[in-house]
DNA sequence: GAGCGAATTTAGCCATGACTAAATCCAATG
DNA sequence: CATTGGATTTAGTCATGGCTAAATTCGCTC
């Protein structure tokens, strides 16, 4: 059994090495950052990580996660994501407070608090926030969605996934209606980027700054 | 905030310290025992848990919990059957599960998550096997049963309340019926610590060994 | 009241996973 | 191509919570 703080840095490499701006090496600074945790540290349990065959370590260079490394990261994110589900779904919980509480959980849920909630769910196959949810066997289906940032004038599209790394963010979205599903039509583009005006929904607009529209995906709607 | 294993140790100090048949100091070895620890490590965590004022302290005689350890070790406890209940009512557990489990996520959830399954429940004051759920204010109701074991023949009781500490047991227990409510009946007491003959309901009989009937708690029903 | 055995405590060790400070490496700049 | 600054690693420390082995204490028996 791979203890938390293992999981939890398996976790994190594989987040860092999946997100969209991502180089090919996942650094120890990046690591560090997102761990809340000094370099020291993080080179500490970089070598860990590497001894136990769940990453290769370049010194100096990076980590990247082996298959094993791999499919625990996805063994660890399942877990959390049907959490987040089902405390959003079966215990009333808001969009930005599931994170952390799954955060806690995520550790503590045997395999068999896994299927239970799978099945009450209905085997869902996306999270609260849009993510997918790695299935048991360790695939994870890959969406090609695009940043709400990175949409021209004009465009039409619907709100597909969220990041959850902010619960502000996620409340102020929230506010605004800009949830999972919502139609979004990109009205106007400020430039030196400035804000995007949007409609939202059929008789919403608003201005939303480029940080909050680059934690957006979207998938575009048909002209 | 408490460490998990401080926890853990002020549940145990707390079990044992109103087990039936307690004495008034619980012991460095009985926590040792309970705890699956060797007794110089139960010596070390007792030293500490005195630092922290959670335990009275008489060396070579036992412990005490003080006020402050009460309230703790009544909030994790809390925590312990609401998580079992809810484990059983709304994810489908078996009897003889839940107690695992819930050892697992007790520390890991948060107060709000306690509140949440708390209403979902309907506010519950007893868990799944018949304790007493203390209150969010540290009281805990007290029952005044009688151990099944210590019936005369004749007298006719309902099952109150069974000890979680073996899930073998409760497996046992389950098949035979004798779960929270059933009204069971003495038939025949059998000499030297020998099995009790008891009815069970309405058409059941069963031999039933000391140990087991030990570990039930009964109320008596009026003659 | 001496001695014995069991319980308890002390002493010293280990792994985990954090930290700071110091050393080292690498890439980019002049 | 030497230098330098930022990133990384090494070295050494700490707290937590286990462990074994050895010492100590207590209560009981003779």
């Amino acid at each position: 059994m791979l203890s938390e703080a293992v999981q939890d840095y398996l976790k994190s490499i594989y987040k860092l090495a999946h997100a969209p701006q991502a180089g090919e090496m996942v650094t120890t600074s990046l690591i560090a950052e997102r761990m809340q945790v000094s370099a020291a540290s993080a080179t500490n349990m970089i070598k860990k990580l590497a001894e136990l065959r769940l990453v290769d370590h370049t010194p100096y260079q990076g980590v990247e996660l082996t298959p094993t490394g791999v499919k625990m990261a996805l063994e660890i994110i399942r877990h959390h994501r049907l959490l987040e589900l089902y405390l959003r779904q079966s215990l009333g919980y808001d969009w930005d407070q599931v994170d952390a509480e799954a955060d806690r959980l995520e550790h503590a849920i045997s395999e068999d608090f896994e299927d239970r909630i799978d099945r009450a769910l209905g085997f869902p196959t996306v999270g609260a926030h849009g993510e997918p949810i790695p299935s048991k066997e360790g695939d994870i289906a890959v969406h090609s969605y695009r940043r709400l940032a990175d949409m021209a004038e004009g465009e039409r599209c619907w709100i597909r996934q969220v990041s959850d790394r902010d619960p502000t963010l996620l409340r102020y979205l929230n506010e605004h209606g800009l949830i999972l599903g919502t139609e979004v039509e990109i009205r106007e583009r400020a430039p030196f980027r400035g804000p995007l005006r949007i409609a939202i929904g059929v008789d919403r607009e608003h201005h939303l700054g480029l940080e909050a529209a680059e934690q957006i995906y979207v998938e575009i709607a048909a002209a």
